[in-house]
DNA sequence: AACCATTGCGTAACTTGGACACAAAGTACG
DNA sequence: CGTACTTTGTGTCCAAGTTACGCAATGGTT
């Protein structure tokens, strides 16, 4: 995929699989707080989730990860659909069409960024440190966002993020989660906050440690976290293995 | 929606929404099995999940309910996407080319039913002995098939439908499931013999019931189940606020 | 050097889950 | 009509898991 960004709404009709796109849904974790990525759209007051078109003779899931390679700079990232939003009155066609004038692309009433959009959600979860976040040629900036302050979203792109969410906090209940949310390694009060926002809220400190640890999916090393105040608190790493066996198997069940 | 069935194929570029596409997996109970309807194509030795396109204004899951409707002749049934199915290579031109020129229907190269279709997965789950199964204008046939002898399937189907078959397993873990896919009155034996199909496995009688009654979902009715063999069984039935209830806040989590 | 928030480890009380026992109910068959 | 057999309703026991804490050790702060 070429690296250097080129301008959407410059493609041709037949460029794109028709009426059909991906939004993503970007979570980091910092400062003790879940956040996402969002972009401010030119020339209007309203933000939205970083998405895109899918090519003609493009996976779909190929065109999530391309959007999240050229917003974040980061490849090989946890994806995951969560829900196609195809409501007929999602689409914004003069917001769209205001979008053409502004930047003074010359088209038809029949242009295919006109018509009626299905955008399929992703989730995905990135490791806010090594993100560089880039706007696109449609926006004038691309930002973090704290969950607790986001800023009004275009069209129905607060729903996106609100069931996003919602998926997330599904995940944890039956799969592993902090591969790629985390830095490669960290400690155990920091994968608890994470588990926490994520949630909602607070959890013990003991009962926690020891339902993550029975999931068997973490090493604690020989090292400790030193500099920072108080007792210095172990540093553990996902043993890969057993994570991706946990995500492919499920935690518990219920049944 | 006209309940009198037209030709898809006869249909305009332009009158559905571009290169897309729902597919429902329709699950019944019957003789304790766990069983998918399925089209017979016209003219060709496969089988195929019940489908169709949405209409250039309707909403998606409207689409998916209407396909629902035509081939069981069922209304307001439980019915939720889980995937969409995206890959590039997932359709077959020369395969709708073929069916074309069967039924005589004049075509350009690109006509609009033989581009690539992206589609989204739906599973539904109905009460098997209210559904009349209904071919469409493509098929010949449309029966209830059982999950273990399920016949050749057409392009990806059988990857949906495996697919499908996750997703309610899944469901099963953190929602309620039975209503739609039981009778109003049910015994208890029943249920159970449907969540081990569902499952694969079995359960041991007493400990289902123990666990299905702590959902708070139940009500046992004053019947019993008569004129079968063996001890009279109660009769139970699902508290419809109560299940719903349940649907929306998930039966436990995990954390 | 005393202080104190935080970490590591442990324990008692309680709840949940799995395996199993037994009596009651209803049909089948001699 | 009574005995055998299968199935249902209810309950118990024990292991495993969950929840709510206690306490000493650590390492920077004052």
């Amino acid at each position: 995929m070429d690296q250097e960004q080129e301008d959407i709404l410059k493609y041709d009709q037949g460029t794109f699989h028709p009426g059909f796109s991906v939004d993503c849904v970007i979570f980091g974790f910092h400062a003790n707080q879940l956040r996402v990525l969002l972009l401010k759209m030119k020339g209007a007051d309203v933000w939205a989730l970083p998405g895109g078109f899918v090519f003609k003779d493009e996976d779909v899931e190929e065109a999530a990860n391309r959007v999240l390679q050229l917003r974040t700079g980061l490849d090989n990232i946890f994806l995951r659909q969560f829900h196609l939003f195809g409501k007929p009155d999602r689409s914004q066609p003069d917001f769209n069409a205001k979008l053409l004038r502004q930047r003074q692309i010359p088209f038809a009433p029949n242009h295919w960024f006109l018509q009626r959009f299905i955008t399929l959600g992703f989730y995905a979860l990135v490791e806010y440190s090594r993100v560089t976040p880039r706007p696109d040629t449609n926006s004038e900036a691309c930002e973090w966002w704290d969950l607790q302050q986001v800023p009004a979203l275009m069209q129905d792109h607060r729903q996106i993020l609100d069931k996003a969410l919602e998926a997330l906090r599904l995940q944890l209940a039956y799969q592993p989660i902090g591969y790629n949310l985390l830095a490669e390694k960290f400690t155990m009060p920091e994968l608890q906050r994470l588990y926490e926002t994520i949630l909602g809220k607070q959890l013990d400190r003991r009962n926690f440690q020891r339902k993550i640890l029975a999931y068997d999916i973490l090493e604690r090393l020989d090292e400790r976290r030193s500099g920072v105040a108080h007792k210095a608190p172990y540093l553990y790493r996902f043993n890969l293995e057993k994570y991706q066996q946990a995500l492919e198997q499920g935690l518990e069940g219920g049944w």
